[in-house]
DNA sequence: GCATTGATAATCT
DNA sequence: GATTATCAATGCA
């Protein structure tokens, strides 16, 4: 079953939290892909330094994460890789919800065929991989994941085992937030990018 | 370990 | 308008 807008109309840390185990469904030049989200983390625009919406900062970039939640917010990371978001929250309230570990479950062969990978769990262990598995681009940005026939997320019952709070990868300067748990991921899941 | 890469935003003239 | 510092990472050595 398809989220509704609803799912995504709550405070960042609970969708981020809620988003284990939710499948990713893509549409791909004819191919349906499927992967199991594993790992996210939160980013809570105003309060968090290591957010790009920080202190309300408007800017080109940062206008997708003040859509209200369901839309999807991708940008260029390290002039190469591009990074999935899901906005969370309601209009004017910039959170959003890094994906960084999925699962395959359909067309995992689509998928290598976009990446040149060679170990098994390097497809979608990470931000920019798992963005490469599944053929997304900048041009997805600002995608509204409630009504897109292209991409969109489903709740098919599955229920995580033990969830693991943890700190925030690659944000070093982000000062105290740096400490904040608010990376989510599920135990055990060699999806995981990394413990 | 370390090079890669280009959009973005801040800081200048 | 031009210049520069920075970066939610990856892949290869």
């Amino acid at each position: 079953m398809r989220l509704t807008r609803e799912f995504y109309r709550r405070e960042g840390r609970q969708v981020a939290r809620e988003l284990l185990g939710k499948i990713l469904v893509r549409n791909y030049k004819g191919s349906v892909l499927r992967a199991r989200i594993v790992e996210t983390e939160a980013y809570l625009g105003p309060e968090d330094r290591a957010s790009h919406a920080w202190k309300n900062k408007r800017t080109e970039r940062t206008e997708t994460m003040y859509l209200q939640g369901g839309h999807l917010y991708i940008y260029l990371i390290y002039g190469m890789y591009n990074c999935l978001n899901v906005v969370a929250s309601v209009e004017g309230i910039p959170h959003a919800v890094l994906i960084r570990g999925v699962e395959p479950l359909e067309g995992e062969e689509v998928m290598r065929g976009l990446r040149n990978c060679k170990k098994k769990y390097e497809l979608t262990n990470g931000p920019g991989k798992l963005c490469m598995a599944l053929g997304i681009e900048r041009r997805d940005n600002g995608v509204d994941l409630a009504t897109s026939p292209d991409i969109w997320l489903e709740d098919d019952g599955y229920v995580p085992g033990e969830v693991v709070c943890a700190r925030r990868v690659g944000i070093e300067y982000a000062g105290d937030y740096r400490e904040m748990l608010w990376r989510y991921y599920i135990e055990g899941n060699p999806w995981v990018s990394r413990r």
